[in-house]
DNA sequence: CGGCTCAGGTTCCATTTGGAACTTGCATGA
DNA sequence: TCATGCAAGTTCCAAATGGAACCTGAGCCG
């Protein structure tokens, strides 16, 4: 309850924007989505400005390095699948971070088609490593009002999200319907593997 | 342990980019950041691209119809602290939200300064009307893993989390690495970044 | 082999974005 | 009642973005 809320676009008291928040938490038909897109705004806004004004990278650029560094290689179209940005937004990103020697192409492995593997340079782990804790910092700071039961219990409900969009994220958003629908159904049939 | 993974770049039996993907899912030191990343995309690209190509409204457009849709009414600063908009990007999507004749503006409440009151039309509320079940679906469409109380533990959990941010959203991250960081000393003195 | 298809990556370019500077009008205090 | 400050909203413009077309090499099949 930290916030007190105003009653109309008059008097407001309590802070500026209560009302709406309040709304968008309490009274919204969608409260997931903004929840979870708050909470992206709230980690992502800070720390890839910081990234931008103090290491001159994009978030683009970051997010390149970072999926680098954690898989330890792996090639554009992995990152484009994992990441969301599309694949021209990746080159321009990853031509950028090769000629600041962040990153280095290897050559194409035979039997695995065109892709390129992409590894950190030295200095892209350097810049890795020094900017890893505030990535790490901004995380915990968000969590602090949870337990750790209460941690595991948000990881493991977000995991079970995320892995079972693998049943759906392919099929087209058109019959999208309520759940019981023959869309439903026939969705459910196909693949329960992941 | 849903995914077989395959080892390299190379041999790929299994689908493209699980490597990576189960990387950021199991080996990643912001396992909660991907998580919440992830599903941002999962609900907004498909949403917003729809909204785009069969109704010409961009992602802020729809936003601002949206909040102004769930709170009946509100100003243009309480739409960007909810939405993380900056105030250029809503003021153009207000002129043109304007000019289509789906909101309209106010005159200025006295007592609160410069704020315009800002609402849905007729129109406004049809598109609302029309557009909604789809937003309701993809949201269902992820939480269709979940069992009643497992959601209504993410929604608790969720809101946690948001209406903790309250107390540190304000707080800049400078001072947010890991306690006597070498790092963190260095970049105050200032930018060795290319 | 020789053409075909498929997909990873690049290029092109119109559109979108958002930081920064600016405008404007309310509100406070001397 | 006039400065002075402040914050909502607008304008300007350089940069980022991403859809679409393109290029190119790998794998396939006859």
């Amino acid at each position: 309850m930290a916030r007190d809320d105003g009653e109309n676009l008059g008097s407001e008291a309590a802070a500026p924007g209560a009302e709406m928040f309040d709304a968008k938490l309490d009274r919204n038909p969608c409260p997931f989505a903004f929840r979870m897109n708050y909470m992206a705004l709230l980690y992502n806004v800070p720390l890839y400005g910081w990234i931008k004004r103090d290491y001159g990278l994009s978030r683009p650029e970051y997010v390149v390095l970072y999926s680098l560094a954690i898989t330890g290689g792996g090639s554009s179209r992995d990152i484009s699948l994992t990441s969301g940005f599309p694949k021209n937004t990746l080159s321009r990103a990853i031509s950028r971070l090769e000629s600041l020697g962040l990153i280095q192409r290897g050559d194409p492995e035979p039997g695995s088609g065109r892709l390129q593997p992409l590894t950190l340079s030295g200095q892209g782990w350097a810049l890795y490593n020094e900017t890893l804790p505030a990535f790490e910092a901004q995380e915990l700071r968000m969590l602090d009002v949870l337990d750790a039961p209460e941690r595991d219990t948000l990881f493991r409900l977000m995991s079970k999200v995320v892995r079972g969009s693998a049943d759906w994220v392919d099929t087209p958003l058109k019959e999208m319907d309520t759940p019981g629908s023959a869309a439903a159904r026939a969705r459910r049939k196909g693949k329960k593997a992941r």
